[in-house]
Formats: structure tokens, sequence, C-alpha cells
DNA sequence: TTTTATTTACGTTACGTTTCGTAATTAAAT
DNA sequence: ATTTAATTACGAAACGTAACGTAAATAAAA
């Protein structure tokens, strides 16, 4: 099968054109919420013609989760010393950076994706389950060092630290803030043998 | 089978809609011409939805030529007298009317109409075979006063007198006014054997 | 008779595509 | 090397429909 040069006939797509719609989403995110999020409303904000954008996004909700991933701030630095403080310190970015008008749209558009888009798997393996990830790395370093025994059923506990911060993300119900960070961090701790009852 | 009842649950629908979207679609024939009817255009001025208006018409040109049948001033009173004087003021009076602004938006609506549209077949009887079945019936009337002998082919006879009309208003080569209206009459009365000649 | 429920039309907004004229590129012709 | 042709992307405007909340009617229930 013959090699295939990519396709650089024509007009090239125009980067500007797609900055532009992506920093217009971004804004009417930030400024007005996942609900405006529209394809004309962001048409209407970039100058960026409706098939230009359908050229690159498959809908507004794609468009909302490129925007969500391109407006990331840098990666925190993550902690050293105990597991504690380690596991303190990442739960605490992630409510604080989830605490912000970024994070409330994140929530939303992730629960308004299509399950099933691929676009959707990406965002959420990116903006969700990364934080997760490192939680993991942060307990098999831990369990290296003899700091705690390797936990029965890593998954779980993995989901029962990282599920409560998207809940009370998308539920409301209850304040995400540093608080709960903490407490969620001591039970956490606790699930994990390295509570404050094992001084 | 049953004999059914009109449909008259529910909202009924709004003749006073249905009335600014004609009187939009007419202003905007006169003041912009017919290749600025658009369904976005009259929704615009009128304030009727889009929605509204396609439950009404099927498209921009029904809409365009519904609006020009609308508007059709009343019918000229017939002349009476010879043949020629008839035929003249009847002719005269289409003349006028087309060289109007609503003349020739009605010759482009019926350029660009759909020739299998049941709306089309409708505006072209009311708003252009009338003419002609005007000055056949004028012909008929003639020969029955023995003003004229039968000719041999109507129909081609009410084809030549009526389609030069028709003809300047879409193709614009040359002045659609009285002048040609006159030596349009002229030219057959002679075909009809009514001419001057004959005294 | 009055109130509530149901049905259908309304306008707004958004959707996603098409058409059109123009722009920006590469390929072919001179 | 330059010019012309062909290809592809661009934005504006229009298309025609869907979803939604509201309005205006009639039918049913109380």
């Amino acid at each position: 099968m013959s090699q295939d040069k990519p396709n650089t006939r024509g007009r090239p797509p125009s980067k500007a054109a797609r900055s532009k719609a992506l920093k217009a989403a971004v804004e009417i995110l930030m400024d007005l919420g996942f609900g405006r999020l529209t394809i004309d409303a962001v048409a209407a904000r970039s100058g960026v013609g409706k098939p230009t954008i359908y050229r690159n996004w498959a809908n507004a909700s794609e468009l909302a989760m490129a925007a969500l991933m391109e407006s990331q701030p840098t990666e925190p630095v993550q902690a050293t010393g105990a597991l504690s403080e380690r596991l303190e310190h990442q739960v605490m970015s992630i409510v604080t950076a989830f605490a912000t008008t970024r994070g409330r749209q994140i929530g939303l558009a992730l629960a308004a994706a299509d399950r099933d888009s691929e676009m959707t798997r990406a965002f959420r393996n990116r903006v969700i389950l990364s934080g997760r990830e490192i939680g993991r790395a942060t307990i098999s370093q831990a369990v290296k060092a003899g700091e705690i025994a390797a936990p029965r059923d890593t998954e779980v506990v993995l989901d029962m630290i990282y599920a409560p911060i998207f809940y009370r993300l998308l539920v409301g119900h209850l304040p995400l803030d540093r608080d709960f960070a903490a407490a969620l961090v001591a039970q956490g701790l606790a699930l994990l043998g390295a509570g404050d009852q094992r001084g």
C-alpha cells in the first residue's frame, strides 16, 4: 500500500481561527456558564464562521471540553515528604481547582457529554482521572517506602477519596472547600492504615 | 365514512400573524426586490416566527407569490365599444401594471418558481394568464358581433399579443411602455383582420 | 358555573447544513 | 521564473427543523 502524502493542496486550515474560537469558548464558559456555550454564541463572539467551527469540533459539547482542556493551568508542584503531606497537598490542589468557575464548568461539561465520544474519554482522562492516577502513584510510593501496607483494594480506596470531590462539585449539597479536603484526606489515610491513631 | 369535524381544539392559527408576514413580504418585495425576499428577512421585519411562516407557506418563493397576489390592485373596468378600443385598453392596463415595481417582482417570482408547485399554477393563472383569458373573451365577443371573422388559431394569436409583454418584463431589452402597448395592439388587430387597412 | 387538563399555535433560540463569493494554498502550463 | 488553473478553507447569510416555554383555545372534571 503506497504511503499517502498528507493533503496539502488548497487553502490550509487556519490555526488563528481555531484559537479564536477556543478563546471565545473559554470566555463564554467563564462569563456566562456552560449552558450559554452554543455554536451561535461562539461564532458571534469570535467572528469564526459556523462551518469552520463544525470543521474543528462535532458540537458545542466537544468545543466546551476542548476549551476547558486548553485553559488548564500548569500542573501544580508535587509535595514531598510523608504520605499524609503529599496526599493532602494533592487533594487540596484538586479541590481548589474545582472550586473555581472553570471547575464548575468542567463538571457541567462532563455531565452533559456524550458517553461514547472519544473526546469525552480524553476529557475525562485529562481533567478528572489524572488526579486519581496521581493518587494511585502516591499510594504506590508509600507502599514501597514501607509507610503503609498495600491496600486490599486500591481502586475502591481511590474512588472513595476522589469521587466525593466530583460529587460535591456536581450536586453542590455541601461546600467543596479546604475543610472538606482535609477531612477527606484524614478519612482516606485512615482507610490506608496511615491515620493519626498510628501516630 | 363519518363526516369529520374541523379541528378546532387548541390554540387557533393567528390570522394576524399571517397578515403581518404577508405585509412584510410585500414591503420587502417593493423596497428591496425579489432577491432579498427571504424567510429570515420576513421573520425579522414582521416579528412572525419562522416556524409560523413555514406553517403557512412552503418556502420563500411561495410566500412571494402569495404576497404578490394579495397586493393585486382591483381589476380595472373593462372598456366598451369597438374591438380595437377594448383590446387597447386592456393591453394598456396590463402593460401599465407590469411596468411597476410590483410587476417586475411578479416576473422574477414566476421565473424563480417551482414549475410543479400548485401555488405556481395558481399564481400564473391569477396574475399572468388572467389577462390572456380576458383577451380571449374580447376576441370571442368581437366574432359574435360580426366585427371580425373567427381567427384560424386563437391560441397562437393570444400568445403573440401577450407573450411580448412578459418577454420585455423579464428580459428588459426594450421598454415596456404605452408606445409598445399601442404597437402591440395595432399588430394584433392586423393579425385579427381588424387593422386600420380595413377602415 | 368554575376550575383544571389537554391540545395546538406562537415566538425565540439553537441546531447543523448549504450556498456563495472570496482567499490562500499547491500544481500545471507557459 | 511567471502566470494560470485547480483545490481547499474561510465567513456571511440563508435554509428548514427541533426544543422550549408561553398563550389561546376547547374538553373534561369538579
